[in-house]
DNA sequence: TTTGTAATGTAAACTACCCGACAAAACAAC
DNA sequence: GTTGTTTTGTCGGGTAGTTTACATTACAAA
């Protein structure tokens, strides 16, 4: 089951690493030189599909940026049972959001798609930059705001719908996210085994299985460990 | 089912108001000035048990800050099949905390506890302050932060545990944020009806009932429509 | 091409939980 | 007190979904 645990840290000139900050539109207010300020202590990982990423919790505390690729956050209990606690996509923020280090806590991430990067700079530079920027502070506040409405909105969904349900709303919520559409037709990239999606939506493996199936045989999606083909959103 | 429903606004001087706002640990931060800026425009409204509260769509967008009972936030479907979203305690922050305003939501709060004071202030006023202040911005992002940490945990709770684990969790956590304790015995003061704690935990009611007399028969807890006494919290 | 491993498919036994239905108890109003 | 309403208690029948167990298929590495 488990693989070789591998991630590289790479080296990058100045000018590259600012960019991939800047790039994020959490950062465009800021200027050059508080960009820079981040970067400095800024490391840059990068992992493939399958690998394990740890945030020691000895280190000091940091927030991510996930650049490039899909990785899901994961918790593992005193039996050894695994919890997605999140799916994390290219672009968002994780870690510490609470800007409070909580020792703890077993969580990892794991790499879902090949290409993964991972940004990260340290809790007290973020802060002391939100000090100095309080425009920072208000986009992040939006952030964790938005990311917090779409859990919520998960969350009663899971607890109120049947698994046939929740598997239906979890492939439209992913096709508006991440599809590629194309009239009514959505294609997705898909990085996700089924048991990670059974996982997601709160069941067993097998129950997913058999009911991805049966959407297949309704022709409402062709399903394949490369992608998934939607024939008609609104079907769904 | 459905109660009158009847709100009260109150009228109060600015010092009062002033007094109100400034106790939350939110505003510490902030000058004698800056509060009063927030408090011009902020409502205080008062409810009583079983009091409907809406946030009404069309108004403009509003912060609230519940300062003394409990309230829950509640989602009706087109169904009229009640979810319940959040329950809000005192001192906590509710309503936009996206801070972008949503339309389209059919959400409104209600009373738990019989005395129930709501203070809130606009949106946009909090924003500017927050560009003023950004010490409030830091001490708000955690706030947040810290919820949605929260969240994230019940949910994950939710997912993969059965209803007996999801209740025991959900006691453990009631009796943490709000129990008063006494060694290991805690008292927690029951503003929820059993048909509540069903659905926050996401299960039937009688299923919840069950299980609530269960832990009464095994002498973890003594149930009651006041309160909830626990004998050994690290036993649940 | 073979071989090993991870992902998917399928089926039957079992069970936690839902739902309907009704009774008893607790509380509030009069 | 009496009466109405909300909350709690209890019992089965039905079922969605879990679990175990094994077969098959896809895919990558040697």
């Amino acid at each position: 089951m488990k693989k070789a645990i591998f991630t590289q840290r790479i080296i990058m000139s100045e000018e590259l690493k600012y960019w991939y900050l800047r790039d994020h539109k959490l950062f465009w207010t800021l200027s050059m030189s508080q960009v820079k300020q981040l970067c400095i202590i800024t490391g840059f990982k990068k992992a493939k599909k399958g690998d394990v990423i740890y945030f020691s919790s000895s280190e000091v505390p940091r927030i991510f940026l996930l650049k490039k690729g899909n990785i899901k956050i994961v918790e593992i209990d005193e039996e050894g049972n695994e919890t997605i606690k999140d799916i994390i996509q290219k672009g968002d923020l994780f870690g510490e959001l609470t800007l409070e280090s909580d020792k703890n806590s077993s969580e990892y991430a794991k790499a879902l798609t090949d290409e993964v990067i991972i940004c990260s700079f340290l809790l007290s530079d973020f802060e002391n930059l939100m000090l100095q920027n309080p425009n920072l502070a208000l986009t992040y506040t939006k952030f964790v705001g938005l990311k917090m409405k779409r859990i919520k909105n998960s969350y009663s969904n899971l607890i109120s719908k049947d698994a046939k349900t929740r598997l239906h709303t979890f492939i439209k919520e992913w096709a508006e996210r991440e599809g590629k559409f194309n009239g009514n037709k959505v294609s997705i990239d898909n990085y996700l085994t089924q048991a990670d999606i059974a996982q997601i939506i709160g069941t067993s493996r097998q129950t997913a299985t058999q009911l991805l199936n049966e959407m297949e045989e309704k022709q409402l999606i062709y399903y394949s460990r490369k992608e998934i083909l939607i024939d008609d959103v609104s079907k769904i």
